[in-house]
DNA sequence: TCACGCATGTCACATAGTGC
DNA sequence: GCACTATGTGACATGCGTGA
């Protein structure tokens, strides 16, 4: 918006911060899909209030024992929006290219570029919970250059490129082999304050929370931990059963894409070219981008993007090749 | 209409990790 | 040791909803 936010700090003393925790994959997964899933139960203009944060939180800490509080809960889900916003206007800006083939992106912004030029993480968590969910919609954005990129099979993410089919891949990130806090069992809010109301940390003051936090425990005390909060939940479960999980529903959510496709004034040939092509699991990024995409955008990915595809396939059949390689 | 509370967007900062 | 990045959090600005 341009205005000059968070600057112009008042200069207050004694400010405590909250204890810092260090968000574990698995818990910011539980997190995202926590959200996802209690999303989907509510209407359309569903905002969310500090009573579903809490509900998150008592969640995370029923799952992960992990202390956590709902103004953590609040301020990482806002994190990952802040991320979910950059690679959203990255997607929707004229100046970056996207390279639907690859799923590459091309960011020509500095500071979106930090973020885009590694992988992403939780990109599909946070295009479902995030995309056309603005509560109050004065940032509502142009969703149909978004991606779906989800590519757990692919593998080819190691040229540094901004390839954004690996950036629902968790595992691939080098960073996120983070020694997570060890789940305190209990939530460790002695060091915060009760109040940060109108204290602001000032400028150039250290911030108490990184010293206040422990060393992390060795991985075998954190194993333990992981165990036990494991054998505490299976019992929980085996004495309290929960209800039967609902019957999976499965519904292809490329079904309106394939019609899409079906559609276009192409030969039948050419529809069994491009839906084999996109049919490939290496190419789930691309279907992705496609579905949310607007006709046009498809047209003109079949006809462009998909021609070269196209040819491939027919030198291949020419020369007596099997179509699904 | 206006004041207030709340949710959200955004920038700044602290700390740890990493590469040189 | 320094620069840079990633992560987590603080804090202010803004807009909307609500009640008086």
């Amino acid at each position: 918006m341009g205005k000059a936010k968070g600057k112009g700090k008042v200069e207050t003393e004694g400010s405590s911060r909250e204890r810092s925790i260090s968000w574990d994959d698995e818990q910011t997964k539980f997190m995202l899909d926590w959200y996802i899933e209690y999303k989907k139960d509510q209407h359309a203009n569903f905002i969310w209030k500090s009573q579903h944060h809490m509900k998150c939180a008592d969640a995370l800490n029923k799952e992960f024992a992990m202390g956590v509080t709902s103004a953590q809960v609040t301020r990482h889900y806002r994190h990952y929006k802040e991320n979910w916003k950059i690679v959203e206007t990255a997607l929707n800006k004229s100046g970056n290219g996207f390279d639907a083939i690859k799923c590459k992106l091309t960011i020509s912004v500095d500071r979106d570029r930090r973020l885009l030029s590694k992988p992403i993480k939780y990109f599909h968590e946070m295009q479902e919970l995030f995309s056309g969910s603005n509560a109050d919609g004065s940032l509502a954005m142009d969703q149909q250059t978004c991606c779906d990129v989800d590519n757990k099979s692919d593998s080819s993410d190691d040229e540094g490129l901004n390839d954004i089919s690996s950036y629902a891949r968790p595992i691939d990130i080098a960073a996120e082999d983070s020694d997570t806090l060890p789940s305190p069992t209990c939530a460790d809010n002695g060091s915060s304050g009760t109040s940060r109301a109108g204290k602001k940390r000032p400028r150039g003051s250290k911030s108490p929370s990184k010293k206040q936090q422990p060393k992390p425990k060795n991985r075998f005390t954190d194993a333990t931990e992981k165990i036990s909060n494991t054998m505490d939940h299976l019992v929980d479960q085996l004495g309290n059963p929960p209800p039967p999980p609902p019957v999976p529903q499965f519904c292809d959510p490329y079904a309106s894409l394939w019609k899409r496709i079906d559609a276009l004034p192409i030969s039948t040939n050419d529809k069994v070219v491009v839906g084999n092509y996109l049919g490939r699991q290496e190419n789930e990024g691309v279907r992705g981008f496609l579905a949310s995409s607007a006709d046009t955008t498809v047209e003109t990915w079949v006809y462009s993007s998909c021609a070269i595809e196209m040819q491939h396939v027919y030198s291949r059949i020419s020369r007596g090749g099997n179509l699904t390689t």
